[in-house]
RNA sequence: UGUCCGAUGGUGUAACUGGCAACACGUCUGAUUUUGGUUCAGAAGAGUCUAGGUUCGAGCCCUAGUCGGUCAACCA
């Protein structure tokens, strides 16, 4: 009854609707169909989470089946890696199956059709048969071997089963309709020959079912209720209709068909066949890169089940066109690390500081909590001595204003351990800093619970002890394209995106020593740079960390606004991408978000329209003034671009005169701003 | 020129039979904090692609447009 209150994906209103109409809930069964020939990727884990979580909503059962129609391009190794990934994402298929398990039925089905007269062979090439088709708005022609007698053609298919024709001679086709506006009902092809060994039926077959041949039968032979399939697939329905009336029995149940979009994640592709030219062109090391948006490659990234689950949940799905940014997957795994991720210590990036004050030779373990969020998970201990490694960056000779971090002369705590002051800074002739040398306060250790300890110091920075660290490799890893959507454009292949410096290896890093007993499949938060995990390379005396997701981090944000203004990028770029717009929408839409930004954004916007009014005349400008009050975005957009007209010459009338008072008139401190300097 | 699908804050999704446009991320404040993390409190940001129509009332229904995508593999 809860239920009724939840919001529902627009397949759950399909079930439900189907269920007050009578269809028993018992049912209900559905299936995850990938194409052994490739590895999982985030976008799969979609249509994984989405088949799967409808099985767990309705207690129904959810077949994993392979769609292995095309022995030329499937492998067993394939099928291990996607049972493995499914089932490290914690789901649980009723039954493991095979189209190929079909392959018998299949045929007798067909042998079936050519007996009704609905299909025939065709003996035709490939160039002939694809020039009779037709166009989407030209109808297609009949194959002259289309009325062959039932006879003839159950010789023929016979004789192709049996390996009495080479590859490409002779094809089954279903008789439908050559003159159908879908493409798809133009006599499709039932079966070609193809001699290839096929991973699990070896070389018994010699001709095999293509896509919609075998995937509604398949649907319809495992008896499942709702086959869900991505939208690419939508004009496929009417041929997975037609195929299952011809062989359905009324008294068993009849699959149905429909269709959600494809997901993309921002940044990166997801086609199987790009990720794979990745791999073949070495751009990543394999189809487990930490850098690749494979459900493998995210699980060595460190990324957990959870979150990639956490992420299909809060994304949903519809039909719409979409591309999905990333940073809502780094939320959904930065949010379970942060409760699940042992804290320790790292420093990537070291620079060496001498506790003047603090006796050499001496070592003290102090207590280091393991994880805050968890007051169950105790503490672990971390060595101190003498000397120390701290972040490079966690140092400035100089204080600056927002600057809370170690100076000379500033104070800050080292975490768990003492607060320290900068003294002085040794340097090389070339002025590199080579060590620091500081004091600390005695009094001050983490937990005393003394005076000195409770002293509120700016900020808390992580360390390590130099004698006792221990070192690792560190890979930490970026977007692989530099552009948002990689293969949205026609003129430019998605690889002229590839980001070069997506990999940043470290070669030696100090760890504190508690790591040396890390574990595989175990995330680590190295305090206040990120999360970590190890990585499979990872050898007994050679450990190797991969980050999985940076902390938020506010910081390094406002450093790097304030460093790189002038690579703020036009905002409207992707827009400007949309062929085929009119100028003047163009203008609207960018003008809609200018309300929105702010700063060199906003300029940057300002004066992509002032460059779009170029393309556009004052008698298409004009009607815009109508624009209404409220929308202010539009309204300064518009006066932004009769600006630009002015400036070309323009003569001013009346209207214009009227639109740049009413201008003057709003509330927007901008829009006035604007008016005024067009009065 | 066809066909089918789609269009809701920057992003992704909600909104039941027509009834106050909601949630999450992101952004920005402030508080807390021995992580510039977390947590907490708050804010900004959408006339729901456009123009008409029906209606007491339209994101939702109707008409016409605009824009985006699908469809012409012996792939799936």
């Amino acid at each position: 009854m809860k239920e009724s209150t939840e919001s529902l994906n627009f397949i759950e209103h399909i079930i439900e609707e189907d269920l007050t109409n009578g269809f028993p809930k018992e049912k209900l069964c559905f299936r995850f169909p990938p194409e052994p020939n490739g590895y999982l990727h985030i976008g799969h884990a979609a249509s994984i989470c989405l088949n799967f979580g409808l099985g767990e909503k309705y207690g129904a059962p959810v077949n994993l089946r392979f769609d292995d129609t095309n022995p030329a391009k499937e492998e067993q190794e394939y099928v291990d890696a996607i049972k493995r990934d499914i089932a490290w994402l914690g789901f649980h298929w009723a039954k493991e199956c095979y189209s190929s398990d079909y392959f018998q039925q299949l045929y007798d089905w067909a042998v079936q059709l050519i007996h009704q007269g609905k299909a025939y062979v065709d003996q035709q090439s490939s160039e002939q048969i694809a020039e009779q088709k037709g166009t989407p708005t030209s109808p297609g022609k009949s194959s002259p071997f289309r009325d062959r007698s039932v006879a003839e053609n159950l010789d023929l298919f016979e004789r192709m089963k049996n390996g009495e024709f080479e590859p490409g001679t002779y094809l089954l086709r279903a008789k439908i309709d050559m003159a159908s506006p879908n493409m798809h009902m133009r006599d499709p092809i039932l079966y070609r020959i193809i001699y290839e060994h096929h991973h699990r039926t070896g070389d018994t077959w010699k001709i095999y079912p293509m896509y919609d041949w075998a995937h509604g039968e398949s649907d319809y032979v495992e008896q499942v209720s709702h086959s869900i399939c991505t939208l690419e697939f939508k004009a496929h329905r009417e041929l997975y209709d037609w195929y299952l009336d011809q062989i359905i029995d009324p008294s068993l149940l009849r699959p149905k068909q429909r269709e959600f979009a494809r997901r993309n994640l921002s940044f990166t592709v997801m086609s199987k066949r790009k990720l794979l030219e990745l791999v073949q062109k070495n751009v990543v090391s394999g189809w487990d890169d930490p850098r690749m948006p494979t459900i493998s490659g995210l699980r060595r990234r460190g990324f957990t089940p959870g979150s990639i689950r956490k992420f299909s949940d809060v994304v949903g799905i519809s039909k719409r066109d979409n591309v999905t940014d990333v940073s809502l997957l780094e939320f959904c795994v930065r949010e379970e690390l942060n409760k699940s991720a042992t804290r320790v210590m790292a420093v990537l990036n070291p620079v060496k500081v001498i506790l003047l004050n603090y006796p050499e030779g001496r070592v003290e373990q102090l207590p280091f909590e393991n994880n805050p969020e968890d007051t169950q998970a105790g503490t672990h201990e971390v060595p101190f001595s003498r000397e120390l490694y701290l972040e490079r960056e966690d140092f400035r000779e100089e204080e600056g204003k927002n600057f809370f971090r170690l100076t000379i002369g500033q104070e800050v705590r080292l975490k768990s351990a003492y607060i320290i002051k900068g003294e002085a800074v040794v340097k090389d002739e070339q002025e590199n800093i080579l060590e620091i040398h500081c004091s600390y306060d005695p009094d001050s250790k983490s937990g005393s619970g003394s005076e000195a300890s409770k002293r509120k110091v700016k900020s808390t920075v992580h360390w390590v002890s130099v004698v006792h660290a221990i070192r690792a490799e560190i890979r930490e890893y970026d977007r692989l394209f530099l552009e948002e959507t990689p293969d949205a454009y026609e003129e430019k292949n998605f690889m002229e995106f590839i980001n070069p410096q997506s990999l940043t290896v470290i070669q030696e890093a100090y760890l504190e020593p508690f790591l040396a007993n890390a574990r595989m499949n175990q995330s680590y938060q190295f305090q206040r740079l990120g999360y970590f995990t190890l990585d499979s390379d990872s050898l007994q005396d050679h450990l190797v960390f991969n980050k999985t997701v940076g902390l938020k981090d506010t910081w390094a944000k406002k450093v790097d606004t304030s460093l790189s203004q002038a690579a703020a990028k036009p905002v409207n770029q992707a827009h400007v991408a949309q062929a085929g717009k009119s100028v003047l929408n163009e203008i609207q839409s960018t003008g809609k978000k200018l309300t929105n930004l702010s700063g060199d954004k906003l300029e940057a916007a300002l004066n992509a329209i002032r460059q779009q009014a170029e393309g556009i005349t004052y008698k298409e400008l004009e009607p815009l003034f109508g624009t209404a009050a409220k929308k202010v975005g539009t309204r300064l957009a518009v006066l932004v671009a009769l600006g630009a007209l002015l400036a070309k010459g323009l003569p001013k009338n009346s209207s214009i005169q009227a639109y740049i008072d009413s201008c003057q008139a709003e509330e927007s401190a901008l829009l006035q701003e604007e008016a005024r300097k067009l009065a």
